[in-house]
RNA sequence: GGUCCGGUAGCUCAGUUGGAUAGAGCAUCAGCCUUCUAAGCUGAGGGUCAUUGGUUCGAAUCCAAUCCGGAUCACCA
């Protein structure tokens, strides 16, 4: 247990003693890291109890203080400041701890809890290569998935992959009849990167055609439907639709282009996935679901024919489920996909969404829609909703090229890695192959960390001409403390992880330093940040954790000498300390997909 | 117009169920390498927490209204 939750349950027991009569709620106890201006460790809140027991809050406190110091070991002391309760804990509480923990390389990780978890994430459209804004996606998805393994859950990690529909169309269009049947082989062009060159050949293409038809007088709304290249990418949907042979093979060629591309992306992005969907085999899903919600009067048919579900008791509009035609649109592929990924699971205990923003009333419909009908998979539906990553001048459109493209950024990344590594002097003693790793170790790390570290929810704008910081609030910082220890380690030829009884002779007999204590009581903070992470959909949460510890760490460092220590029991809690911190560091960091050199 | 999300230092962002004098990073300025990695540390300046009202011992946090920004409300995906 925390030593916070500890704190809660004894302040709590503490005052039903001294107060047998009085009603005291265990949500009216708040219990917070002391400030660091005052003496104390942790806070106990005294203002919610003295109107119910007509006391002053220092005479409460000064009952409890001494109540809890006389009858639990923890504390030592206490100090009344304003109706707050500084509570002192005993140095031999931080040094069991590390003792306890420091070569615990599963420390904050929960037992298995037996429950399936999905995170959907990435769900690319097979048109283009992968933006800056997939990235905020991708790192967001592999993390969560991380984090809720870490709490317990049985994760699985899917790749709904929109590899058909008009968008794939256009690409396939322009390359007949541009590309001379160019290939990535024959271009030496990443498929993707390929494919999406003639996405955006076919809007360059469609708006000459479009301009030439308004020239001629055609009404702009009008010329947009009938220009040419418009007309032949849904005459080629059409055909695709029907399953005609040529425009079949083609479109399997192009999407497999495609995910070459991508799985070489992934690879260097550092993400997997344990199941993929294509909606080429999904799209026709649903529509048994939406027979059953007309039988179950949960939808209702319009005279023309189309299926609607009245949402607007629940503050919404009325939705569209099936087309006059009985052809399905998106909503009812989802509604067959989420129940899909269900079956396919056995059962979800939640399948999580990892979609932008935009989609959030999509998103709240189809939840709302499937727990009308009943359906089994629909509480456990979670849209983990994230902003944005926009321009300075606005959103990113890949139609108008003004994307950032995400391995052109991976390069940028590592070669300013490079250049300031080099600006640095701190290429001695490498190789070049350990530079070059080194290299995308930073790049890679400063820009997870900086799509990471942002509160999901909040959209981000992201300058290209001011590159991602390596200095401050970044991955670099972490790792850089991270190097530190691990050179501290090497010279006192320690592994990075010591065996149980390294330290076997430490005893506590000297007062532990303020800054020692620091890093302790970060370090014990760890589960309950990871726990956190999980319940609030949010790795940022471990972003700003691991900065913070490497920051405390930092300044522990310039204050004490670890390998010349004071005395032998000064360096082994030193020891202790620092193995742990980095333990700790490597643990959150690899959640997130980062990685955190020895050496750099 | 309806619904949802956001508005905190010049910039980018934290601020855990309401708790102490609102915190980091960047940028600016001033210090610190004969001592375990200076990609670091220490310090300074910088704030009407969008505005107004309410709830109470206490509000950046909760409620209401208003202002600003964004998303969304298709027989598109």
């Amino acid at each position: 247990m925390t030593i916070a939750a500890q704190i809660k349950i004894a302040a709590e027991q503490a005052l039903k003693s001294l107060f047998p009569q009085a009603d005291i709620q265990p949500s009216q106890i708040t219990v917070n890291q002391t400030k660091p201006e005052f003496k104390g460790d942790y806070t106990v809140v005294l203002f919610p109890f003295v109107k119910s027991l007509r006391m002053k809050p220092d005479e409460l406190g000064k009952q409890l203080g001494d109540y809890l110091v006389a009858n639990n070991e923890l504390f030592t002391s206490y100090a009344i400041v304003s109706g707050f309760l500084n509570l002192t804990i005993k140095d031999s509480y931080w040094a069991n701890f590390l003792t306890a923990t420091y070569n615990n390389t599963s420390f904050g990780v929960k037992e298995k809890n037996n429950k399936k978890v999905m995170v959907e994430y990435s769900s690319p459209n097979t048109n283009k290569p992968l933006h800056f804004g997939h990235m905020r996606n991708i790192f967001l998805g592999y993390a969560m998935s991380n984090v809720l393994k870490t709490n317990g859950y049985d994760v699985v990690k899917a790749n709904l992959i929109n590899d058909r529909g008009i968008h794939i169309c256009k690409s396939m269009i322009a390359w007949m009849r541009y590309a001379n049947g160019a290939t990535p082989e024959s271009t030496g062009i990443k498929g993707d990167h390929l494919v999406g060159d003639y996405y955006v050949k076919f809007n360059d293409i469609y708006k000459e055609e479009v301009a030439k038809l308004v020239a001629e007088g055609v009404a702009e709304a009008t010329a947009e439907k009938e220009a040419p290249i418009m007309k032949e990418a849904q005459e080629l949907l059409r055909k695709w639709e029907a399953g005609d042979k040529e425009v079949y093979s083609l479109w399997e060629k192009m999407n497999g282009w495609v995910y070459e591309g991508f799985d070489k992306s992934y690879k260097r992005l550092g993400v997997d996935f344990d199941k993929m969907y294509y909606e080429s085999n999904t799209y026709l899903l649903g529509k048994s679901l939406v027979e059953e919600g007309l039988k179950k009067g949960v939808l209702f048919k319009k005279e023309d024919g189309s299926v609607w579900i009245d949402l607007t008791a629940d503050g919404l509009d009325q939705k569209l489920l099936l087309r006059s035609d009985g052809t399905s649109v998106y909503m009812t592929q989802d509604l067959g996909t989420a129940q899909l990924k269900y079956n396919d699971c056995g059962g979800l205990e939640q399948s999580i969404y990892v979609i932008a923003d935009e989609q959030n009333y999509h998103m709240q419909v189809l939840k709302l829609i499937l727990q009308k009908m009943g359906e089994p998979c629909a509480d456990g539906i979670y849209h983990l909703s994230y902003g944005m990553v926009e321009l300075p001048s606005g959103r990113m459109k890949s139609r108008e090229g003004t994307v950032v493209d995400a391995d052109d950024m991976m390069d940028e990344m590592a070669s300013m890695a490079k250049q300031q590594t080099e600006e640095a002097g701190k290429t001695e003693g490498f190789t070049q192959e350990e530079l070059d790793k080194l290299y995308t170790t930073i790049g890679m790390g400063a820009l997870k960390f900086y799509l990471l570290r942002v509160d999901p929810k909040k959209k981000m704008i992201f300058n290209p001409k001011e590159s991602i910081d390596l200095h401050g609030f970044t991955a670099t910082f972490i790792q850089y403390a991270h190097a530190r220890i691990c050179s501290i380690l090497r010279k006192e030829n320690m592994p990075l992880v010591p065996a149980k009884d390294t330290f076997a002779s430490f005893k506590l007999t000297q007062d532990i330093t303020p800054a020692e204590k620091k890093l302790a009581v970060s370090l014990e903070q760890y589960p309950s940040i990871l726990e956190n992470a999980a319940t609030e959909y949010n790795p940022s949460l471990l972003c700003n954790y691991c900065f913070a510890l490497a920051q405390q760490f930092n300044s522990f460092y310039d204050e004490h000498s670890i390998s010349k220590a004071e005395n032998e029991e000064k360096k082994q809690l030193r020891l202790m300390l620092i193995v742990m911190t980095a333990q700790v560091l490597r643990h959150a960091m690899n959640l997130l997909g980062i990685a955190l050199p020895e050496k750099m």
